[in-house]
DNA sequence: GCATGCTACTAGGTTATACAAGGTAGCTGG
DNA sequence: CCAGCTACCTTGTATAACCTAGTAGCATGC
């Protein structure tokens, strides 16, 4: 489509990938290569494990995420990652954030100028 | 509260002050020190005029929105900006980008894995 | 042995933006 | 006439994050 768009596209992700890891781990346990092919399934979400894993380790850092390593029947072993008690608040933090942006927005919409 | 927190609101609002200026351009004209000062009360999205402008600026020369000066009666004359017909198609597109990333993402909530 | 696919990680380059600070100028009231 | 508010704009800087490309290791099948 237009090119602002696609800018844009790239401006909103940003700060909507770290949100839809945390989604996507609040009700279970992940290893890092599952998400980048579950998260590819997503419109406008699809990333590369150039992206993921820098992410999780700030996640990690963070206090967000825990990590637990475990052995596989069928290849290499996997990084189980998990929501911390931490990373619960957070996510509601975040999606708070944003339902308060979107009324926000929304009653611009009709309230008259200043 | 936490710093990742922080941080990630800087990186949100990155994406989506755009969306918002659109927004609240979607049913009236409105000039830009009048966003300033409107867009401070939504909790998140107080700017700045260095912010503002040069956003505007953007929003201009790809086409989304049109500026018209007009003099006004108390003060220095105030430029309007109106959406444009694109304006319209690509805060539609941006709506339904994100109502699809949040149906994506909340989808993650109750699938199984792979 | 070797190819293929799964799994995890790192380094560097590129890109884009928000914000602070500063500048111009008009209008109003004391 | 000057202080203060309205109104618009520009420049420079710092930040930060994604992506490309590459490394490395294990497992399986041939």
């Amino acid at each position: 489509m237009s090119e602002f768009f696609d800018n844009w596209i790239v401006q909103v992700r940003k700060g909507v990938l770290e949100l839809c890891i945390l989604r996507a781990l609040e009700n279970q346990e992940r290893y890092g290569y599952e998400l980048v092919k579950t998260l590819a399934s997503v419109p406008g979400l699809a990333l590369t494990e150039g992206t993921l894993y820098p992410l999780l380790s700030r996640l990690r850092v963070a206090g967000l995420v825990t990590a637990r390593l475990e052995e596989s029947d069928e290849g290499p072993a996997r990084k189980y990652y998990a929501l911390t008690k931490e990373g619960r608040r957070t996510l509601a933090d975040m999606n708070d954030f944003l339902d308060k942006l979107n009324q926000g927005t929304r009653s611009l919409h009709k309230l008259p100028s200043l």
